[in-house]
RNA sequence: GCCUCGAUGGCGGAAUUGGUAGACGCGCUGGAUUCAAAAUCCAGUUUCUGCAAGGAAGUGCGGGUUCGAUUCCCGCUCGAGGUACCA
């Protein structure tokens, strides 16, 4: 009776899948148990051995489960929205739905094969419109939320309405839009329902915003941050640009503490808690405004002496009071216009004659620096002055447009659009603060009005400023940057933009900059601070200016050395001159008025409140992690549920949903630049009110625009980990039994790479249905496990390169490749070795002379090129098979071999038993390196139940480890031997007699062992102590019963199958799955005498066998009498006697 | 640069609280069985030294704590992964 694994094997496979042997209920009165793996994506290669490796290790944790009497919920579904169908797609034409679909199915052949506990009647497919139905609800619910941060929690958006109509917004705090307007209860009330929706919009936890995003043109679409490597695309390593474009993000940093808080009641591994700590990257510092003083007052250039106006009175005083007559008596056209600009039709903020520095606009947009003149008659003839004022505006930042009279009141539409295209090209800043609340201009000379803004985590180093840097691309640049400096600035600029993300990575050392020419004020010294542009800052993070401190930063500190500027020193007892002092734990403040002496946490405290109040800033905490962008332009996603009206975007109504992927002709972008989902004529959904055709929603027969955008990958993925507990509800994402029931889960394997994508995420829309009472816990992973990755063992022949290229002798050759081993010896030696130089002289006698004369120096005359082999093609003892080889790809077709022995191996009939050995290389397993191993051909050749073992007998689970098929065979012939414990003269056949005390000790052992192990996710040790067990058993040829039977359940979980089969034959009529787990008695390890290490001065010599129960001085007694113990010591005596009884005797001596 | 993890025979790895370093498996060597091969079984296999019994050294490198360190501490080297001027 063999162990014929192949049938075995199927006929359980079978067995599972029509009893349904591991479909879990959703009520029980056992104990629940959750094993969740990271479903796949189903690609077009199928699996390879590094694929299943976390899922085998779950599988047995959750077979280990059933039997030790849990409900064990193991499920098994797809991720089966993405890029590499859609890509087929778009080559072939062939429906990304049909190839995903041909995928999954091999992919489920491969998964049964290996013989897993999944419980398929859970199965879910991100692609599937009955379960992406789900991912479109949760988006409507995060549309309809808004994160309320006095709760702190996400709250239904009729709870902000309430509050906006009663008392208004400005004292709600929320995670929302920082630059969103005040507005009173009255104002609410009073704006359009379209302003209010905009205003609403702000709030959302997903909303839609001009983002930055980083835009992929290889792709065709947007990328998330995680989805980008070294600046290229993760998928195809296509170029990455940043582009502004009208994008769905995701409120993610509403949650950015919340997130960190959960980290320390999970059980996740310290690395990836680490990483996504970092991600999030939280820093606690202050908020601080400096002023930026006028040219005046920093560098006596302004416009008071250009000579456009003179006199020295109070100028200010008398320019306000010209403005206010001006005001009172404006020209038709200006009244004309104004009409027009304070309209809601622009909806942004025009002054009327208004005061910028010295001069009088007719009107200006302070959040767009744009500034309209309208030209009367009186202008006619200062054409020339007009022009030195239009180029001194021009200089602080504005924009000067101008109309004539006739234009505005002849075609007031064309003027209005023009303004309107000039407001789109402005950056909008927040309006400075150059005038009172009565709109007044103050006086001037104090400061521009401008502040800049900058976020620091070092306040308490603030009287170490000595300059200040803005990133190139900050607001305020042009506008600040004085006449003599305009020109260096704006080829600074321009310089920086050239270089590309990566260069500037590849470069940080080099440091570069340049001076606007404009000052700040310190608001604590009231010194003058030179402003300065440098690339090391960075637009995106804080407000994109730092306050430099060179004695505090290191950065700074190189800047100011570069750049010559001052490094005042305010630590005390530091030297600064070779670095800037980091330490902030140990540092004491000083040269630094009211914070001298303080050490770093006393001075935060302080000057967080001495800013505080004086109105300059506040207490902050920042946080890297940014909203996540979720619009994707592709085509194979989730559709939005949202179409637009008036161009404020509406959520479909539930009972719609799913709003199914419509059929597409191209898988393109449309011509004029839309998504994929521009290509729709038809939707398919249609209802008596409401139908969704030609990318339009008509409801009540008016037409509006749908969402062309689909979702990015991670939406499917997010909650998915729900939806298996109830994944047929079609009322429900999950209903409140099945999630009270299973709660969340218990164990979570899958890979590190996830860290900051998937991970995340997850976990930020677990957070958020919590909130809304939908799940009972806020993390959804008590413990997670990340496997390591399978190396692939690479394979290599050497091809022999001979001659120079422009030598007549490489033409009309074959391709020789020559054994590794005479390779070694040739690189080693650096000269021709004997078997080549015979070899070659048989297949090419001319090449022998040749060689001889350039003087057998290899290096000379050849080297040899290593090639991948196929894996495949080499057996377990590294030895190519020749034949397939050749025949494997053309190119190999006349292919000649010298074997390790020198022989020319095509030659001739016989080999004469010399082989081709390849070399070896551990590397990642892929395609392209020809080293990938294919499970289902390891199956066919050892068994699933091999595969399983050796999977797990590779190495510890979370460590990177390479694959060698030929250890196997060891796994396999541990299998067998088992077999054969059960077998007597061929037949199965077990002993009922009683195990003796040696069996039964051997078996305890084996279950002690084996529960602490599987306890610990250990499971190549178990493998291990399974071998032990069967390789002692069989030395006592142990037959019974008693041991066997429940060795077949402890073995159940790493070997499914041939327990399955043992179990049948051991005369049971049901599956082993749920039987209970042997119960270990230490009774029968309970010894009664030691084999005691004698160890001297810590190095084991010998052992002794002593009994347990001796006392310590008999021990010592015992050990000193005996004769090896003298031996060592020749006579000495010990200095000292150690006895740990039970464990270990040293003498040291 | 920073963060994290790791380094043990020819190879994968074991040693769970500081207590016999190298379990288990692969590979290799020798033997049995066989006409032969596969399969199977037995013995050996860290290094150096020795015919052997034995002896000595040894867990990336250099120090330290300890009766005793692969394990703990300090300082390095190398490798893998993450991150990238985060103010």
């Amino acid at each position: 009776m063999e162990y014929n694994f192949r049938k075995i094997e199927a006929d359980w496979q079978k067995y599972w899948a029509e009893n349904q042997t591991f479909k879990a209920e959703n009520n029980s009165t056992k104990p629940k148990y959750y094993v969740l793996d990271m479903f796949p994506y189903p690609s077009g290669a199928g699996l390879h051995v590094g694929h299943p490796l976390g899922y085998i290790a779950s599988d047995i944790y959750a077979r280990y489960k059933r039997h030790k009497g849990f409900n064990v919920l193991h499920p098994q579904g797809y991720d089966s929205f993405g890029l590499p169908a859609e890509q087929y797609a778009i080559q072939t034409g062939q429906h990304p739905a049909i190839t995903t679909e041909e995928n999954i199915k091999t992919y489920r052949k491969q998964l049964d094969q290996i013989g897993f506990s999944f419980d398929w009647s859970r199965e879910v497919r991100t692609s599937d419109p009955n379960y992406y139905k789900w991912t479109q609800w949760i988006f409507i619910q995060l549309f309809n939320s808004w994160y309320n941060k006095t709760t702190d929690k996400a709250e239904d958006i009729s709870t902000l309405i309430a509050i906006f109509s009663t008392e208004g917004n400005s004292e709600v705090k929320a995670a929302c839009d920082d630059t969103i307007e005040k507005f009173s209860a009255d104002d609410w009330k009073n704006f359009s329902e379209e302003k209010q929706q905009k205003i609403l919009l702000q709030y959302r936890l997903t909303f839609l915003s001009e983002t930055e995003v980083n835009w992929c043109p290889g792709l065709g679409t947007v990328l998330a941050n995680d989805e980008i490597v070294n600046g290229v695309s993760e998928r195809g390593g296509h170029q990455v640009v940043r582009k502004k474009m009208m994008q769905w993000s995701m409120r993610i940093t509403a949650y950015a503490q919340r997130l960190l808080d959960g980290l320390a009641k999970i059980d996740w591994p310290q690395p990836l808690k680490d990483s996504q700590t970092y991600w999030i990257g939280k820093s606690e510092g202050a908020m601080v405004s400096f002023k930026v003083l006028s040219p005046a007052l920093s560098e006596g250039k302004g416009a008071r002496d250009s000579g456009y106006l003179t006199g020295n009175q109070d100028i200010a005083h008398v320019l306000l009071e010209r403005a206010k007559e001006m005001r009172a008596n404006p020209t038709q056209a200006e009244v004309f216009l104004w009409k027009q600009l304070k309209s809601k039709k622009l909806d942004i903020k025009f002054r009327q004659q208004h005061l910028i520095d010295d001069f009088i606009v007719d009107f200006v947009c302070l959040s767009k620096r744009l500034i309209i003149e309208v030209d009367g008659k009186i202008h006619e003839s200062q054409i020339e002055k007009d022009f030195e004022r239009t180029k001194i505006l021009e200089n602080k930042g504005y924009k000067v447009i101008r109309f004539t009279n006739e234009e505005v009141i002849g075609n007031i539409d064309k003027v209005v659009s023009k303004i309107i295209e000039e407001l789109e090209k402005r950056p909008t800043l927040s309006e400075g603060k150059g005038t009172n609340e009565n709109n007044e201009v103050l006086p001037l000379g104090k400061d521009l009005g401008w502040e800049i803004d900058v976020f620091t985590t070092r306040p308490d180093t603030i009287f170490g400023v000595s300059f200040m840097t803005l990133a190139p691309e900050h607001d305020l640049v042009p506008i600040i940057t004085t006449p003599e400096q305009k020109a260096a600035v704006e080829v600074y600029i321009k310089s920086t933009a050239k270089r590309s993300e990566l260069e500037r990575m590849a470069d940080v050392k080099t440091i570069t900059g340049v001076f606007t020419g404009a000052y700040a004020l310190h608001p604590f010294s009231g010194k003058k601070i030179p402003i300065w542009i440098g690339d090391y800052v960075l637009a995106g993070y804080g407000t994109g200016a730092v306050m430099a401190v060179p004695c505090g930063d290191q950065r700074d500190y190189d800047f100011a050395k570069h750049f010559d500027l001052e490094i005042p020193n305010i630590f005390e007892g530091v030297d600064i001159s070779e670095g800037a002092y980091t330490d902030k734990e140990n540092s004491v403040i000083a040269n630094s008025d009211f914070l001298n002496g303080l050490p770093y946490k006393k001075a935060m405290k302080r000057i967080i409140h001495e800013i505080e109040q004086r109105g300059c800033g506040y207490g902050k905490v920042n946080y890297r992690l940014r909203d996540a962008v979720f619009s994707r332009q592709r085509y194979w996603g989730e559709p939005f549920p949202v179409y637009y009206k008036n161009g404020l975007p509406q959520m479909i109504d539930l009972k719609y949903l799913p709003i199914v992927l419509p059929e597409v002709e191209k898988y393109l972008p449309t011509e004029d630049g839309k998504p994929p989902l521009g290509n729709a004529t038809v939707w398919a959904w249609d209802t008596e009110k409401s139908s969704v055709v030609s990318n339009q929603l008509i409801d009540h027969k008016t037409i509006f625009p749908l969402e062309l955008n689909t979702m990015p990958g991670w939406a499917g993925s997010s909650s998915y980990f729900n939806r298996y507990m109830d994944p047929h509800n079609t009322e429900e994402f999950v209903s409140k039994e099945a999630v009270n029931y299973w709660q969340d889960v218990d164990l979570y394997i899958g890979g590190s790479e996830h860290a900051t994508g998937h991970l995340l995420y997850s976990r930020f829309w677990q957070k958020f249905l919590f909130d809304k009472g939908i799940v009972p816990v806020d993390e959804y992973a008590k413990k997670l496990i990340n496997q390591g990755m399978i190396m692939g063992t690479s394979a290599f022949v050497y091809r022999w390169e001979y001659g120079l290229q422009s030598d007549s002798i490489n033409l009309a050759r074959k391709p020789i490749y020559i054994s590794k081993g005479l390779i070694e010896k040739a690189i080693k030696s650096g000269l021709m070795v004997s078997e080549i130089s015979e070899a070659l002289s048989k297949i090419y006698s001319d090449l022998i002379g040749y060689h001889k004369s350039l003087g057998e120096s290899l290096a000379e005359w050849s080297h040899f090129n290593p090639i991948h082999a196929d894996v495949s093609l080499v057996n377990s003892s590294d030895e190519l098979d020749i034949e397939a080889f050749k025949n494997w790809r053309p190119e190999y077709n006349d292919a000649i071999f010298i074997g390790e022995n020198g022989e020319v191996l095509p030659f001739g009939e016989d080999l004469g038993g010399d082989k081709y050995i390849v070399g070896r290389e551990v590397e990642k397993m892929s395609k392209s390196k020809y080293n990938v191993v294919n499970p289902d051909q390891i199956c066919e050749e050892y068994g699933a139940d091999s595969l399983r073992m050796f999977e797990m007998f590779l190495g510890p689970l979370e460590q990177s480890k390479p694959w060698k098929t030929s250890g196997i065979s060891g796994v396999l012939s541990f299998l067998k031997k088992l077999w054969k414990l059960y077998i007597v003269e061929n037949k199965f056949s077990v002993s009922e007699e009683n195990p003796s005390k040696e069996e039964f000790k051997i078996l305890h052992k084996t279950i002690k062992k084996v529960e602490e192990d599987i306890d610990n996710f250990s499971f190549n040790t178990s493998v291990s102590t399974f071998m032990i067990a069967v390789n002692e058993l069989t030395a006592l040829k142990c037959n019974k019963r008693a041991i066997l039977e429940p060795l077949a359940i402890l073995l159940e979980p790493s070997a499914p199958h041939i327990s399955e089969e043992l179990w049948k034959n051991l005369g049971h009529t049901t599956s082993i799955a749920t039987v209970d787990f042997p119960v270990f008695e230490p009774k029968y390890l309970v010894e009664s005498v030691k084999e005691y290490p004698v160890s001297f001065n810590g190095k084991m010599r010998f052992k002794i066998e002593l009994p347990l129960d001796l006392s310590v001085k008999e021990i010592e007694e015992a050990v000193m009498a005996h004769e090896k113990t003298q031996e060592q010591l020749q006579g000495r005596v010990p200095n000292k006697v150690i006895i740990v009884p039970g464990k270990i005797i040293n003498i040291v001596g």
